[in-house]
Formats: C-alpha cells, sequence, structure tokens
DNA sequence: TGTAACAGACTGAACGGTCTGTTTGTAGCA
DNA sequence: TGCTACAAACAGACCGTTCAGTCTGTTACA
C-alpha cells in the first residue's frame, strides 16, 4: 500500500471546518481550503468528488464528534439516582466545557450548513437533523423520568428537550453577534436554572458568572 | 424629479431579503437579485455601491423592521401593572405571532450574516449587534421591574434577556433543521413557561400545542 | 433640456473541476 | 537483497463558467 492518505484527508477536513465555521460554506474557496491545508487540487479531488462531497463528509465527522459529547455527558451523570438532578448536572456538563469549545471555535458547523439551502437540498443537512434527533430523544428520556416527581407536563417534554439544541446555537450566535465567546457558558446557566426551576431542583446560590461585567 | 426609483429599490431589497436567508449571502449572486427583483444591472448599480452596500442597506431595513417588533411588544403589554406577568404577556405576544411570522420567512436575516465572517468584517454584523444590545436592554428594564417582587438574581438579568434572542434565533435554526416552522411558536412557548416559572407568575393550564405529535 | 432611472453588453478575476504527469511505498519474485 | 510492477497519493497547469462590477447608451419626467 502507498503512503497513509487518511492524514492528508482529515488535514484537508480540519482547515475546511475552520474556513467554513467562521466564513460559511459558499464563502469559502476550494483555493483557500488547499491552501490552509497545505496540500494541492490534485490531493483534494483524490480524496472528495467535489465541494458538496467535502461539505457532505465534513458535516458527518463533526455530527460524530458532537453526538460524542452528547453520549459524554450522560455517561458522566449516568450515576445520579435522581433523574431531575441528573437532567441539571447533565446541563452543567456542557456548561463545564463551554469556555474550551468556544475557545476552539468561533460558532458551530450547523449555523453554516442550515443557513444555505444548496445544503439543505443535497442532503448534508439531513445529517444535522439526525443528530438534532438524537439530542432531542436522549434528553426527552432524561425529562420523562424526571417529570414523574415534578409538575412537568409530559406534551412539552420535546419542545423542552429541543430547548438544549435552540440554546446552543442562539448562543452561538449570540457570542458571534458581541464577539463574546462567555455568552454560551452564561446562556448555559441560564438553561440549567430554568430547567432546575421546572424539576423543582434547589440550586446551590453560588458565584454565577456574569458576561462582560466589571470587576 | 424623474420617476420614483424607490418602488425598484424595494423590489431589490425585498427580492435581496427572501434569497439570502433562504440561501446565505455568499451563495446568493447579483444575478439571482436582480432576475428576482426583474431588473437590470444598470438598475442595481445605480441604487446600490456594490454587493457589500446592499448587505448594509438589506440588514440595516431587517433591523428597524425588527425593533418595530421589539417596541410593538412593549407597547402592548405597557397597559399591564404587575411586571412580572408583563414579562409573560411580552413573550406571548410573540408567540402569538410566531406561526405569521414562519409563514412569512423560512429563517432569520441575522443568521446569515453572523454565518459569514466578511459581513462581520465590513460593519454588515453591527447594526445586527445593536439590535442585540437594545433587545437585551429592553427585556432588561422589563425583568430588573419584574425582579423586586420575585427571588430573581439581579446579577443574571442581562443574561436572561439574551436568552429571548437566544430562543428566537436558536429556533429558527431548528425549524430549518426539522422543516417543521411549528418549532417556533413551541421554543418561545417553552421560554414563557420557564420565565414565568422564574419570575413566580401562575400560568393559567391551558391547551399547550406541542409540535408534529399525532392528533 | 437636464437629470435621475434604467437597460444590457461587456470585462477581468476567481471559481469549481479536469487532466497529465510525478512521487511514494509495497507486494511479488528471483 | 535487489529489481520490477503497480496502484494509491499527490502536484499543479489548465479549462469553461460564473461572478461582481463597468460602461455606453436609452427612457421617463420635471
Amino acid at each position: 500500500m502507498p503512503k497513509d492518505g487518511t492524514v492528508n484527508r482529515e488535514r484537508i477536513l480540519d482547515a475546511a471546518q475552520h474556513l467554513v465555521i467562521e466564513n460559511g460554506f459558499a464563502a469559502t474557496s476550494l483555493d483557500q481550503v488547499i491552501r490552509a491545508a497545505g496540500t494541492s487540487k490534485g490531493a483534494f479531488f483524490h480524496h472528495f468528488d467535489s465541494k458538496g462531497d467535502l461539505a457532505r463528509a465534513l458535516t458527518q465527522r463533526y455530527v460524530t464528534a458532537d453526538i460524542g459529547q452528547l453520549h459524554a455527558a450522560l455517561a458522566a451523570t449516568d450515576h445520579l439516582t435522581d433523574p431531575a438532578e441528573r437532567v441539571v448536572e447533565f446541563v452543567r456538563f456542557f456548561e463545564d466545557g463551554a469556555d474550551e469549545l468556544m475557545s476552539a471555535q468561533s460558532s458551530c458547523l450547523y449555523v453554516a450548513v442550515l443557513t444555505e439551502q444548496q445544503l439543505v437540498t443535497n442532503g448534508t443537512a439531513d445529517v444535522v437533523t439526525q443528530a438534532v434527533k438524537e439530542w432531542r430523544c436522549e434528553i426527552a428520556r432524561l425529562l420523562t423520568a424526571a417529570a414523574e416527581r415534578s409538575e412537568l407536563d409530559l406534551g412539552e417534554v420535546d419542545a423542552l428537550a429541543d430547548h438544549v439544541f435552540v440554546t446552543f446555537e442562539g448562543a452561538f450566535l449570540l457570542c458571534r453577534s458581541t464577539g463574546e465567546p462567555a455568552h454560551m457558558r452564561a446562556q448555559l446557566g441560564v438553561l440549567r436554572r430554568l430547567l432546575a426551576g421546572a424539576l423543582g431542583v434547589s440550586t446551590p446560590i453560588g458565584a454565577e458568572n456574569s458576561v462582560g461585567g466589571a470587576a
């Protein structure tokens, strides 16, 4: 077998992911990606059939990592016996990782993919939709378990589960708008406290951090 | 004076707004805009200096309408004396208009603008940032008034105010992903109930609608 | 008759994609 | 251990198209 091409392929995907999240898909040219990856047209079209193919591969990889995070949070809270408390700690898991997340990426690939209808049409967005459903399904399970002991209406469990995705994506856009990455952590904190309230979990009154406030 | 050019200019802006929200800015060509507006290159460059100039004009007009909605909701709830109740009714104002909003547009121009770094750099996103701050400021005023009679921490008023923008934009993306516009109404409902809970407002148990559920 | 409003052919640059050739690592064999 | 054969991996010149933007006119109206 010749030399391992997956290394270069990953470099292309890394470069493309950064550029697409930063600039959008249509606004990112293949020449830019190739230059950033330190490779060539020949290498690119050896690994990908077209620009659309790149979009699909990129999104697939991103979704896999994203679902990995979901299951990491589920595993990290698996030991909690009180289901309502588990929901709160589930959100806190992401809250704790928020700053690191925002230092790694300035926005979310989902935003870029869902913005451009061409990517919705060519099937790239389908895999994002699957991810959205997976999040909803898993969180709805947590909420359903927690609903038994609270006044939570089972009819709104799905919408409440979707609100986690909504908070993430909305917060990404808020961060882009203000240029302040700390909003992600703050918005996840809002989500956690609102959910804790709805589930009747008493949160310890701690030093909640604000964004851009005076010291 | 020659014939009124503002009519054609508005037609160009209308066409551009629809195309940019649907496909993104970079993915929308001027030829597409011109064809959709039923006009010509000459007319376009008579009214706009460049594609970037179009983006700025488009965003400015969109923001003006958006802030108009904000103040419409403030005015519609001005008569309510209980500040906590006013917050809840403020959100319900948008909840009531959600279906109409989503039938008029499949997403939000803010998403398209904030996705592309070129629009952040060239000043187009600045006016969006101003809008975000206006929303935060006005809602924070409502929340501060309401906080007096509830256990709401004043330190989280800004983050809570931002959560309205976050919910809107996140819900737009959720709708794009699932192709189900009813999510907007549902997510605003979630926001309202969570805020009502945080402010200690008892909501009447009514027929809350779900999304995509069996009849 | 002057000027704002428009029409549309045209241009140079940038785009996605192709093509031809070169390098690289390995398997098969003597 | 060296040689051959071969296919994957890569490089970059090249091509047709599309893009944003220009330029030369024409029309409508005060």
